[in-house]
DNA sequence: ATCGCTAATGAGAACTACTCTCCCTATCGA
DNA sequence: TCGATAGGGAGAGTAGTTCTCATTAGCGAT
């Protein structure tokens, strides 16, 4: 539950983001809730898209020229990375088991504390390479 | 070589980023060269610095904002990435050994091929720790 | 040296992605 | 059903960056 309230534009974009797979932006989202009909401030939407984020209902990443695409997380519980295919965007929820460890390994060896990390994969997924 | 022209601005932006170590963003640039009596234009700063980093002179991040900073490249000829300190900027090229390989079987085991991948670290290094 | 082509610059407008302000609306516990 | 107040909408504001276009200056040719 993002806040107390449930309203309408709140049920819009959650029930848009269950039925979306892959990651769109604040900007696609009020585009695709318009085509429904559904008429909901940009500034909403935002709003919404970040206290879900922040609440870790939804994975985040940033594309290369600085917007931030969100996506329903499928594993809420720990903490993981994506593997997005550069043509289709399917995206696929990966960890690597020993980089958290090997990430604070590396900071320990130069003095840093409290390290934090991003760390997103972008490829071709087998059906857009046989293309 | 970034253009064709050697130009008293190209000078001046390449001779200051050669006497910093870290991260600087465009915005920081021009101001450096401003207090040098340098006044550059900011478009030229930024028009450089892009030139620069497409040409493989610099390393690029960007931070949570979504600024890009900019620093002179240390390790031209290989793969690294980057442990910044979020206070004072201060900056580590690292490699993980196994980091390469750990990402190309992850791709390999979703059937992704032509794995790309981006990987930053941000800590509190030792000095600003203690501060 | 100097000429002249045109790459490069600078000032400021424009643009993009996002956040804030302020007032109004509507949810939900009492 | 009432009313306190969380939430929403419109549009202004902001930060970072890019674009436009008139002017300047690098540099090969003369």
């Amino acid at each position: 539950m993002v806040g107390q309230r449930t309203t309408r534009q709140r049920t819009a974009i959650t029930s848009l983001l269950d039925d979306l797979d892959d990651f769109r932006s604040a900007q696609q989202v009020h585009v695709l809730l318009r085509e429904k009909g559904q008429d909901i401030g940009l500034a909403t939407v935002y709003r919404t898209l970040g206290a879900m984020a922040s609440a870790g209902e939804l994975d985040t990443l940033r594309t290369e020229s600085g917007e931030s695409l969100f996506r329903r997380c499928e594993r809420p519980d720990r903490h993981h990375h994506h593997l997005v295919c550069r043509t289709c965007g399917r995206t696929v929820e990966v960890q690597g088991p020993n980089l958290e460890t090997m990430v604070r390994a590396i900071g320990a060896e130069h003095g840093f504390v409290d390290i934090e990390h991003t760390l997103e994969l972008f490829g071709t997924c087998a059906n857009c390479a046989t293309l």
